[in-house]
RNA sequence: GCGGGUGUAGCUCAGUGGUAGAGCGUCACGUUGCCAACGUGAAAGUCGAGGGUUCGAGUCCCUUCACCCGCUCCA
């Protein structure tokens, strides 16, 4: 295993344009901001690796702890949901933390995470902030924090001293007061601006004749809700017991502060979302489950190297619904541009009964479920595991990603066979003598069972070859001259560069043991 | 949101005030007959967008958009 090198990001982007992997959104236009358009190659690529998650998800889980088998069922809701959903989900106040920004420091802090106490500077009143992402009573031993440092100039030293009184919001602050607010990493006072909301969900409006007061309605900022909603109806319909899953896969929608490096944080993105509902007993067994599966899953998908790793989140940094539950923990890949850090691809996290308990209060419904077989009744708890589809599709090209000064083109694109978008090409060696139509046919019976096969005719064989290796074919199959008279094929490995000869009627057999279960 | 950088053909880039360019790729024809071969030819550009200065702007100035990097943010 070679160590870990960082590949160049403007490369990779180059050859997603120049292959037809990704287009950047609305281009002719000057593009947007936070969206990107998949090409025909790309398309296919994240197509692919939708359908491998929800055939190992779904379709075929990995056994049960103990064995057995692992109830799932697939859901598919919409976008936009009654607003009520995000209320009761934490969003609406969630996505909406005012900010500050230090015009000094170039720092930004969440409005509600100051606090604030007085002191007397020379010019008169000044105001002392803290930072304190807990409360009143934090702030508190921020300030004997702030106490201890040595690196307090002189002057902000001998107001820190003397700052008294209780702590204070610095949203409670006059306009005039935070004009005399010296910031946290700040040398004079009056850097920090006014509090400013900050909207991560994209509003919209239900109905031709609407109005934004009485009929405003959200994008949904992820898919997990729609499962939650559903929770009876999948119940009372589906025969699934606890502990089973309810998986989908769908857009959502956020208005990240900074959409930054190529999709990976992008405003319409793709979730692939995992609730997986059981007893609170069971809870940290099936988080375990989940985490080492999701993680195997990636690594099945050529993923191997180090570039993957996961990371057991600290208490400290878990969401509001998972505190003190069985666990929380990111699947991360290395990219390029967090290289040598990671960026995250899913999360896998207790949710506890957080979400169905807050859908029972707000909308009134019972979600407890009752346990015939334990003759019991509860809400039960929720382990999600959350993959990000374009991150995913993001990781693949990065991975597959693998320069080569020996072959002409120079790179080429090491997808595992299973996500490859082009599953093989069939060339005809010459336009001519019989050739193309042979080729033909066996494109004709390939198409009929495999998925995406290329037939290319034009220009020399070594440009064919180059052409396949940018984008990423495994296998590619020649008729020449011989496949005439004794019916055999030449073909030829990406990864290798190495050429076997096999029975022309045997290259379907070829394909689907090289393929398994993706056609 | 702040700071820095970049933006010219599909891709990589040259072009410092005077006719819009190159290499690669793409396409056509010929040739070749297993790794971007060769020859001939062709298509392809709102020079990111808008405004200004100038006789004249890809080039200088202003504004704006997008992307990359560093902060920041990231339920």
């Amino acid at each position: 295993m070679s160590e870990p090198t960082k590949k160049s990001m403007d490369e990779i982007m180059a050859l997603c344009k120049r292959r037809g992997f990704v287009f950047q959104a609305s281009e002719i236009y000057g593009g947007l901001n936070g969206f990107w358009d998949y090409g025909p190659l790309g398309a296919q690529l994240k197509k692919n690796l939708r359908d491998a998650w929800w055939a190992d998800c779904v379709l075929n889980p990995p056994a049960a702890p103990g064995g057995g088998d692992v109830a799932m069922v697939g859901l598919d809701t919409c976008i936009i949901q009654h607003p009520k959903v995000w209320e009761a989900s934490g969003h609406v106040a969630g996505f909406n933390d005012p900010m500050v920004d230090c015009r000094e420091s170039k720092k930004r802090y969440r409005a509600d995470h100051l606090w604030v106490r007085s002191a007397t500077g020379l010019d008169g009143q000044v105001f002392l902030v803290c930072l304190a992402a807990g409360g009143a009573e934090e702030a508190n031993d921020a300030w004997g924090a702030m106490k201890r440092r040595k690196d307090v100039p002189g002057p902000i030293w001998d107001l820190l001293v003397q700052a008294s009184g209780t702590d204070r919001a610095y949203t409670d602050l006059s306009p005039e007061q935070r004009a005399a607010v010296l910031g946290p990493d700040a040398s004079k006072p009056g850097s920090l601006t006014d509090p400013r909301p900050f909207n991560l969900m994209f509003p919209t409006i239900v109905g031709a004749t609407g109005d934004w007061e009485t009929n405003k309605a959200y994008l949904r900022p992820e898919t997990a809700q729609g499962i939650f909603v559903n929770f009876k109806n999948v119940v009372d319909t589906s025969r699934v017991r606890v502990p089973f899953g309810i998986a989908q896969t769908g857009k959502a929608f956020r208005n990240e502060v900074t959409p930054r490096n190529f999709t990976f944080r992008s405003r319409e993105f793709e979730q692939m979302e995992i609730e997986f509902f059981c007893r609170p007993e069971d809870a940290r067994e099936w988080y375990v489950y989940w985490r080492d599966n999701r993680l195997a899953w990636w690594r099945s998908l050529g993923l191997a190297s180090d570039n993957l790793r996961l990371r057991e989140h600290d208490a400290d940094e878990l969401a509001h619904y998972a505190k003190e539950g069985a666990g929380t923990s990111d699947i991360e890949y290395r990219f390029p541009f967090t290289f040598p850090g990671f960026g995250e691809l899913e999360g896998v996290s207790h949710r506890s009964d957080f979400d169905l308990r807050q859908h029972q209060q707000h909308s009134g419904v019972k979600m407890d479920y009752f346990d015939q077989e334990r003759n019991e009744r509860y809400i039960p708890h929720v382990i999600e595991p959350s993959a990000g589809l374009d991150r995913g599709v993001l990781a693949l090209l990065c991975e597959a990603y693998t320069p080569d000064p020996e072959r002409a083109s120079k790179v080429y694109m090491k997808f595992h066979p299973r996500i490859a978008p082009i599953k093989a090409a069939v060339f005809p060696l010459v336009n001519k003598d019989g050739m193309p139509e042979v080729a033909e046919r066996l494109r004709n019976d390939l198409r009929a069972r495999f998925s995406m096969i290329e037939y290319d005719a034009k220009q020399s064989i070594g440009k064919r070859y180059a052409r396949m290796d940018e984008a990423g074919c495994p296998f590619c199959f020649t008729i020449d001259g011989e496949t005439l008279t004794d019916n055999s094929v030449t073909v030829r490995d990406r990864d290798t560069l190495s050429q076997e000869r096999i029975a022309l009627d045997a290259v379907v057999g070829y394909l689907a043991d090289r393929l398994g279960s993706a056609r």
